[in-house]
DNA sequence: CCAATTTACATAAGTGGTTATATAATTGCA
DNA sequence: TGCAATTATATAACCACTTATGTAAATTGG
Protein backbone atom coordinates (compact mmCIF):
# COMPACT_ATOMS: atom_id res chain seq x y z
CA UNK A 1 0.00 0.00 0.00
CA UNK A 2 3.38 2.15 0.60
CA UNK A 3 4.97 3.63 -2.14
CA UNK A 4 8.22 1.99 -3.36
CA UNK A 5 10.78 4.11 -2.29
CA UNK A 6 13.71 3.29 -3.92
CA UNK A 7 12.12 1.89 -7.31
CA UNK A 8 10.15 5.79 -7.26
CA UNK A 9 14.25 7.63 -6.77
CA UNK A 10 15.37 5.86 -9.94
CA UNK A 11 19.22 6.17 -10.50
CA UNK A 12 19.57 7.58 -6.73
CA UNK A 13 18.75 4.26 -5.58
CA UNK A 14 20.18 1.76 -8.10
CA UNK A 15 22.61 0.30 -5.74
CA UNK A 16 19.85 -0.57 -3.12
CA UNK A 17 17.82 -1.60 -5.78
CA UNK A 18 20.02 -3.71 -7.49
CA UNK A 19 20.87 -5.66 -4.31
CA UNK A 20 17.75 -5.98 -3.17
CA UNK A 21 16.59 -7.61 -6.82
CA UNK A 22 19.47 -9.95 -6.72
CA UNK A 23 18.44 -11.35 -3.53
CA UNK A 24 15.52 -11.46 -4.55
CA UNK A 25 16.43 -13.48 -7.50
CA UNK A 26 18.88 -15.83 -5.00
CA UNK A 27 16.01 -16.50 -2.88
CA UNK A 28 13.58 -18.36 -5.27
CA UNK A 29 16.76 -19.78 -6.69
CA UNK A 30 17.33 -21.39 -3.58
CA UNK A 31 13.58 -22.32 -3.66
CA UNK A 32 13.84 -23.76 -6.65
CA UNK A 33 17.15 -26.05 -5.98
CA UNK A 34 14.85 -26.97 -2.82
CA UNK A 35 11.84 -28.05 -4.50
CA UNK A 36 15.00 -30.33 -6.90
CA UNK A 37 16.49 -31.95 -3.60
CA UNK A 38 19.48 -30.54 -4.69
CA UNK A 39 21.21 -30.37 -0.71
CA UNK A 40 23.59 -27.21 -1.35
CA UNK A 41 22.79 -23.35 -0.57
CA UNK A 42 22.30 -21.30 -4.09
CA UNK A 43 25.04 -19.24 -2.65
CA UNK A 44 27.60 -22.02 -2.77
CA UNK A 45 26.65 -22.47 -6.40
CA UNK A 46 29.15 -20.56 -8.07
CA UNK A 47 31.56 -21.96 -6.16
CA UNK A 48 31.40 -25.78 -7.42
CA UNK A 49 30.46 -24.34 -11.22
CA UNK A 50 34.07 -22.49 -10.89
CA UNK A 51 36.31 -25.25 -9.49
CA UNK A 52 34.23 -27.19 -12.53
CA UNK A 53 35.09 -24.93 -14.81
CA UNK A 54 38.51 -23.65 -14.55
CA UNK A 55 39.59 -26.73 -12.99
CA UNK A 56 41.66 -26.67 -9.16
CA UNK A 57 41.93 -23.32 -8.02
CA UNK A 58 43.51 -21.65 -5.02
CA UNK A 59 42.03 -19.63 -2.37
CA UNK A 60 42.26 -16.59 -3.62
CA UNK A 61 41.79 -17.48 -7.40
CA UNK A 62 38.70 -18.73 -6.19
CA UNK A 63 37.94 -15.42 -4.44
CA UNK A 64 38.66 -13.73 -7.68
CA UNK A 65 36.83 -16.29 -10.09
CA UNK A 66 33.41 -15.63 -7.80
CA UNK A 67 33.99 -11.96 -6.76
CA UNK A 68 33.98 -12.02 -3.61
CA UNK A 69 37.05 -11.11 -0.65
CA UNK A 70 40.03 -13.35 -0.20
CA UNK A 71 38.57 -14.09 3.70
CA UNK A 72 34.66 -14.99 2.59
CA UNK A 73 36.35 -17.64 0.09
CA UNK A 74 38.21 -19.01 2.91
CA UNK A 75 34.86 -19.88 4.74
CA UNK A 76 32.66 -20.96 1.94
CA UNK A 77 35.45 -23.68 0.69
CA UNK A 78 35.77 -24.30 4.34
CA UNK A 79 31.59 -25.10 4.05
CA UNK A 80 31.93 -27.34 1.42
CA UNK A 81 35.21 -28.91 2.75
CA UNK A 82 32.95 -29.77 5.77
CA UNK A 83 30.35 -30.98 3.44
CA UNK A 84 32.49 -33.18 1.36
CA UNK A 85 32.60 -31.56 -1.73
CA UNK A 86 35.93 -29.58 -2.04
CA UNK A 87 38.82 -31.47 -1.42
CA UNK A 88 41.67 -28.76 -0.21
CA UNK A 89 45.35 -29.40 -0.37
CA UNK A 90 48.48 -27.76 0.18
CA UNK A 91 50.36 -27.21 -3.12
CA UNK A 92 53.33 -28.78 -3.75
CA UNK A 93 55.50 -26.24 -4.89
CA UNK A 94 54.29 -23.46 -2.77
CA UNK A 95 52.76 -24.59 0.22
CA UNK A 96 50.84 -21.56 1.51
CA UNK A 97 49.11 -22.24 -1.84
CA UNK A 98 46.04 -24.45 -0.71
CA UNK A 99 44.63 -25.95 -4.00
CA UNK A 100 40.72 -26.70 -4.17
CA UNK A 101 39.32 -29.57 -5.96
CA UNK A 102 35.82 -31.30 -6.30
CA UNK A 103 35.66 -34.42 -4.57
CA UNK A 104 33.61 -37.03 -6.70
CA UNK A 105 30.92 -36.53 -4.43
CA UNK A 106 31.35 -32.61 -5.56
CA UNK A 107 31.89 -33.58 -8.86
CA UNK A 108 28.62 -35.88 -8.98
CA UNK A 109 26.43 -33.03 -7.38
CA UNK A 110 27.63 -30.75 -10.22
CA UNK A 111 27.11 -33.13 -13.28
CA UNK A 112 23.38 -33.78 -11.64
CA UNK A 113 22.83 -30.10 -11.46
CA UNK A 114 23.88 -29.35 -14.84
CA UNK A 115 21.56 -32.32 -16.03
CA UNK A 116 18.20 -31.31 -14.18
CA UNK A 117 19.09 -27.64 -12.30
CA UNK A 118 20.80 -25.51 -14.75
CA UNK A 119 18.34 -26.24 -17.25
CA UNK A 120 14.90 -25.58 -15.60
CA UNK A 121 16.90 -22.37 -14.03
CA UNK A 122 18.10 -21.13 -17.27
CA UNK A 123 14.93 -21.71 -18.53
CA UNK A 124 13.19 -20.04 -15.82
CA UNK A 125 15.73 -16.65 -15.68
CA UNK A 126 15.39 -16.42 -20.00
CA UNK A 127 11.71 -16.66 -19.49
CA UNK A 128 11.62 -13.87 -16.85
CA UNK A 129 14.07 -11.71 -18.38
CA UNK A 130 12.31 -12.27 -21.92
CA UNK A 131 10.19 -9.63 -22.60
CA UNK A 132 12.65 -6.64 -20.92
CA UNK A 133 13.97 -4.22 -23.60
CA UNK A 134 15.07 -0.43 -23.40
CA UNK A 135 16.88 1.45 -20.51
CA UNK A 136 18.30 -0.44 -17.79
CA UNK A 137 15.92 1.08 -14.99
CA UNK A 138 12.37 -0.03 -17.00
CA UNK A 139 14.06 -3.14 -17.50
CA UNK A 140 14.66 -3.15 -13.41
CA UNK A 141 11.30 -2.12 -12.70
CA UNK A 142 9.90 -4.95 -15.47
CA UNK A 143 11.63 -7.95 -13.96
CA UNK A 144 10.63 -6.95 -10.30
CA UNK A 145 6.92 -7.04 -11.59
CA UNK A 146 7.60 -10.05 -13.56
CA UNK A 147 8.71 -11.55 -9.81
CA UNK A 148 5.65 -10.57 -8.44
CA UNK A 149 3.33 -11.81 -11.22
CA UNK A 150 5.13 -15.15 -11.34
CA UNK A 151 7.66 -16.75 -9.24
CA UNK A 152 10.66 -18.18 -10.77
CA UNK A 153 9.32 -21.51 -9.88
CA UNK A 154 6.76 -21.24 -11.65
CA UNK A 155 8.41 -19.97 -14.86
CA UNK A 156 8.72 -20.86 -17.75
CA UNK A 157 4.95 -20.34 -17.28
CA UNK A 158 2.08 -21.19 -19.69
CA UNK A 159 0.15 -17.78 -19.02
CA UNK A 160 0.09 -15.03 -21.72
CA UNK A 161 1.70 -15.96 -24.74
CA UNK A 162 1.39 -13.41 -27.04
CA UNK A 163 -1.88 -13.60 -28.82
CA UNK B 1 43.93 -13.67 -13.99
CA UNK B 2 41.21 -15.69 -13.67
CA UNK B 3 37.60 -15.91 -15.75
CA UNK B 4 34.69 -14.42 -14.21
CA UNK B 5 32.66 -17.34 -13.14
CA UNK B 6 29.20 -15.27 -12.35
CA UNK B 7 29.74 -13.28 -15.30
CA UNK B 8 30.13 -15.93 -17.50
CA UNK B 9 27.31 -18.01 -16.24
CA UNK B 10 24.80 -15.46 -17.79
CA UNK B 11 21.24 -16.26 -16.58
CA UNK B 12 22.31 -18.89 -14.01
CA UNK B 13 23.86 -16.87 -12.00
CA UNK B 14 22.20 -13.33 -12.12
CA UNK B 15 20.90 -12.99 -9.16
CA UNK B 16 24.37 -13.32 -7.86
CA UNK B 17 25.18 -10.96 -9.95
CA UNK B 18 22.65 -8.07 -9.33
CA UNK B 19 23.51 -8.01 -5.59
CA UNK B 20 27.24 -7.77 -6.33
CA UNK B 21 26.74 -4.69 -8.83
CA UNK B 22 24.42 -3.09 -6.13
CA UNK B 23 27.12 -3.42 -3.67
CA UNK B 24 29.63 -2.17 -5.44
CA UNK B 25 27.50 0.80 -6.85
CA UNK B 26 26.63 1.12 -2.71
CA UNK B 27 29.87 1.19 -1.55
CA UNK B 28 30.85 3.90 -4.78
CA UNK B 29 28.03 5.63 -3.43
CA UNK B 30 28.97 5.51 0.07
CA UNK B 31 32.61 7.04 -1.28
CA UNK B 32 30.74 10.09 -2.81
CA UNK B 33 28.57 10.59 -0.06
CA UNK B 34 32.00 10.57 2.49
CA UNK B 35 33.52 12.80 0.25
CA UNK B 36 30.78 15.42 0.20
CA UNK B 37 30.83 14.86 4.10
CA UNK B 38 27.07 13.75 4.31
CA UNK B 39 27.66 11.62 8.11
CA UNK B 40 25.43 8.83 7.34
CA UNK B 41 25.73 5.22 5.73
CA UNK B 42 24.25 4.81 1.97
CA UNK B 43 22.24 2.21 2.98
CA UNK B 44 20.54 4.34 5.39
CA UNK B 45 20.05 6.95 3.38
CA UNK B 46 16.39 5.59 1.54
CA UNK B 47 14.64 5.53 4.92
CA UNK B 48 15.23 9.00 5.13
CA UNK B 49 14.07 9.64 1.93
CA UNK B 50 11.13 7.40 2.66
CA UNK B 51 9.78 9.45 5.49
CA UNK B 52 10.50 12.57 3.63
CA UNK B 53 8.49 11.96 0.48
CA UNK B 54 6.11 9.94 2.74
CA UNK B 55 5.26 11.51 6.05
CA UNK B 56 5.53 9.67 8.99
CA UNK B 57 5.55 6.24 8.62
CA UNK B 58 5.33 2.80 11.15
CA UNK B 59 7.89 0.50 11.17
CA UNK B 60 6.21 -2.22 8.96
CA UNK B 61 5.36 0.89 6.15
CA UNK B 62 8.65 1.86 6.03
CA UNK B 63 9.90 -1.72 5.55
CA UNK B 64 7.25 -1.86 3.30
CA UNK B 65 8.96 1.37 1.31
CA UNK B 66 12.48 0.68 0.72
CA UNK B 67 11.70 -3.14 0.38
CA UNK B 68 13.28 -5.06 3.11
CA UNK B 69 12.07 -7.01 5.98
CA UNK B 70 10.11 -5.61 9.16
CA UNK B 71 12.83 -6.63 11.33
CA UNK B 72 15.37 -5.08 9.06
CA UNK B 73 13.27 -1.87 9.28
CA UNK B 74 13.36 -2.04 13.24
CA UNK B 75 17.23 -1.97 13.94
CA UNK B 76 17.97 0.40 10.54
CA UNK B 77 14.97 3.03 12.24
CA UNK B 78 16.60 2.27 16.16
CA UNK B 79 19.85 3.64 14.74
CA UNK B 80 18.55 6.56 12.94
CA UNK B 81 16.60 7.48 16.28
CA UNK B 82 20.01 6.65 18.38
CA UNK B 83 21.69 9.23 15.78
CA UNK B 84 18.96 12.02 16.18
CA UNK B 85 17.86 11.71 13.06
CA UNK B 86 14.58 9.75 13.69
CA UNK B 87 12.18 10.19 16.47
CA UNK B 88 9.93 7.50 17.25
CA UNK B 89 6.42 7.69 19.30
CA UNK B 90 4.05 4.83 20.00
CA UNK B 91 0.65 5.85 17.56
CA UNK B 92 -2.30 7.85 19.79
CA UNK B 93 -5.34 5.47 18.58
CA UNK B 94 -3.26 2.13 17.99
CA UNK B 95 -0.32 1.71 20.92
CA UNK B 96 0.78 -1.25 18.73
CA UNK B 97 2.52 0.88 16.49
CA UNK B 98 5.51 2.96 16.51
CA UNK B 99 5.87 6.11 13.88
CA UNK B 100 8.86 7.68 12.77
CA UNK B 101 9.13 11.01 12.15
CA UNK B 102 12.31 13.05 11.02
CA UNK B 103 13.54 15.26 13.72
CA UNK B 104 14.56 18.84 12.52
CA UNK B 105 17.96 17.56 12.49
CA UNK B 106 17.31 14.53 10.53
CA UNK B 107 15.78 16.71 7.91
CA UNK B 108 18.06 19.39 8.18
CA UNK B 109 20.39 16.47 6.43
CA UNK B 110 17.58 15.03 3.77
CA UNK B 111 17.46 18.99 2.72
CA UNK B 112 20.86 19.08 2.73
CA UNK B 113 21.96 15.79 0.84
CA UNK B 114 18.88 17.10 -1.88
CA UNK B 115 21.10 20.01 -2.69
CA UNK B 116 24.46 18.81 -2.13
CA UNK B 117 24.30 14.75 -3.01
CA UNK B 118 21.41 13.83 -5.00
CA UNK B 119 22.35 16.18 -8.00
CA UNK B 120 25.70 14.90 -8.19
CA UNK B 121 24.47 11.16 -7.17
CA UNK B 122 22.19 11.64 -10.29
CA UNK B 123 24.13 12.85 -12.73
CA UNK B 124 27.38 9.97 -11.73
CA UNK B 125 25.18 7.11 -12.13
CA UNK B 126 23.33 8.08 -15.56
CA UNK B 127 26.19 8.97 -16.42
CA UNK B 128 27.14 5.71 -15.46
CA UNK B 129 24.12 4.03 -17.49
CA UNK B 130 24.22 6.78 -20.14
CA UNK B 131 25.31 4.26 -22.77
CA UNK B 132 23.75 1.21 -21.66
CA UNK B 133 21.27 -0.76 -24.40
CA UNK B 134 20.33 -4.00 -25.39
CA UNK B 135 19.35 -7.26 -23.08
CA UNK B 136 19.87 -6.81 -19.75
CA UNK B 137 22.70 -9.19 -19.08
CA UNK B 138 24.95 -6.92 -21.63
CA UNK B 139 23.74 -3.71 -20.17
CA UNK B 140 24.77 -5.52 -16.46
CA UNK B 141 28.50 -6.32 -18.27
CA UNK B 142 28.62 -2.50 -19.49
CA UNK B 143 27.90 -1.14 -16.10
CA UNK B 144 30.45 -3.55 -14.22
CA UNK B 145 33.01 -2.33 -17.11
CA UNK B 146 32.10 0.89 -16.53
CA UNK B 147 32.76 1.05 -12.64
CA UNK B 148 35.82 -0.70 -13.63
CA UNK B 149 37.14 2.08 -15.95
CA UNK B 150 35.90 4.97 -14.13
CA UNK B 151 34.69 4.54 -10.37
CA UNK B 152 31.38 6.96 -9.89
CA UNK B 153 33.16 9.42 -7.64
CA UNK B 154 35.42 10.20 -11.35
CA UNK B 155 31.67 10.94 -12.88
CA UNK B 156 30.82 12.12 -14.76
CA UNK B 157 34.46 12.29 -16.75
CA UNK B 158 35.19 14.10 -19.49
CA UNK B 159 36.81 11.19 -20.71
CA UNK B 160 35.92 9.65 -24.25
CA UNK B 161 33.36 11.44 -25.28
CA UNK B 162 32.29 10.62 -28.96
CA UNK B 163 34.47 12.08 -31.13
C1' DC C 1 -18.11 -8.84 27.00
C1' DC C 2 -14.55 -11.68 27.11
C1' DA C 3 -11.76 -15.44 24.95
C1' DA C 4 -9.59 -16.37 20.67
C1' DT C 5 -7.46 -14.50 16.87
C1' DT C 6 -4.95 -11.19 14.54
C1' DT C 7 -1.77 -7.45 14.13
C1' DA C 8 2.54 -4.70 15.03
C1' DC C 9 6.77 -4.62 16.73
C1' DA C 10 10.83 -6.59 19.09
C1' DT C 11 14.14 -10.08 19.88
C1' DA C 12 16.89 -14.27 18.81
C1' DA C 13 19.53 -17.05 15.95
C1' DG C 14 21.67 -17.85 11.61
C1' DT C 15 23.89 -16.54 7.04
C1' DG C 16 26.99 -14.45 4.09
C1' DG C 17 29.46 -11.00 3.35
C1' DT C 18 33.05 -7.21 4.68
C1' DT C 19 37.76 -4.93 6.52
C1' DA C 20 41.73 -5.32 9.39
C1' DT C 21 45.21 -8.07 11.03
C1' DA C 22 48.11 -12.18 12.15
C1' DT C 23 50.92 -16.07 10.59
C1' DA C 24 53.55 -18.82 7.71
C1' DA C 25 55.93 -19.55 3.29
C1' DT C 26 58.42 -17.59 -0.46
C1' DT C 27 61.25 -14.27 -2.91
C1' DG C 28 64.80 -11.09 -3.60
C1' DC C 29 68.58 -8.37 -2.80
C1' DA C 30 72.84 -6.43 -0.26
C1' DT D 1 73.20 -16.24 2.62
C1' DG D 2 70.35 -14.31 5.64
C1' DC D 3 67.17 -10.66 6.56
C1' DA D 4 63.52 -7.67 4.62
C1' DA D 5 59.73 -7.50 1.86
C1' DT D 6 56.07 -9.80 -0.30
C1' DT D 7 52.50 -13.18 -0.89
C1' DA D 8 48.81 -16.62 0.44
C1' DT D 9 45.84 -17.96 3.67
C1' DA D 10 43.58 -17.81 8.14
C1' DT D 11 41.42 -15.57 11.94
C1' DA D 12 38.97 -11.87 14.33
C1' DA D 13 35.66 -8.52 14.71
C1' DC D 14 31.92 -6.50 12.69
C1' DC D 15 27.76 -5.48 9.79
C1' DA D 16 23.38 -5.90 7.41
C1' DC D 17 20.27 -8.66 6.23
C1' DT D 18 17.26 -12.83 6.73
C1' DT D 19 13.62 -16.26 9.04
C1' DA D 20 11.48 -17.78 13.16
C1' DT D 21 9.51 -16.66 17.31
C1' DG D 22 7.91 -13.98 21.39
C1' DT D 23 5.01 -10.26 23.42
C1' DA D 24 1.69 -6.92 23.88
C1' DA D 25 -2.21 -4.39 21.90
C1' DA D 26 -6.33 -4.44 19.18
C1' DT D 27 -10.16 -6.77 16.99
C1' DT D 28 -13.84 -9.99 16.57
C1' DG D 29 -17.54 -13.12 17.18
C1' DG D 30 -20.11 -16.55 20.25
Amino acid sequence: MVEDVVRAMGHLCLGTRMKRIGERLQAQTQALMDSLDVPIQAAQYPLLAAVDRLGPLTVSDLADAVGISQPGATRAAGQLVKLGLFDIQSGQDDQRRRILTLTAQGQQLVDVARQLVWPRLEASVADLCSNLSGPLLGQLTDLEDGLDEVPLIARPASKRRQP
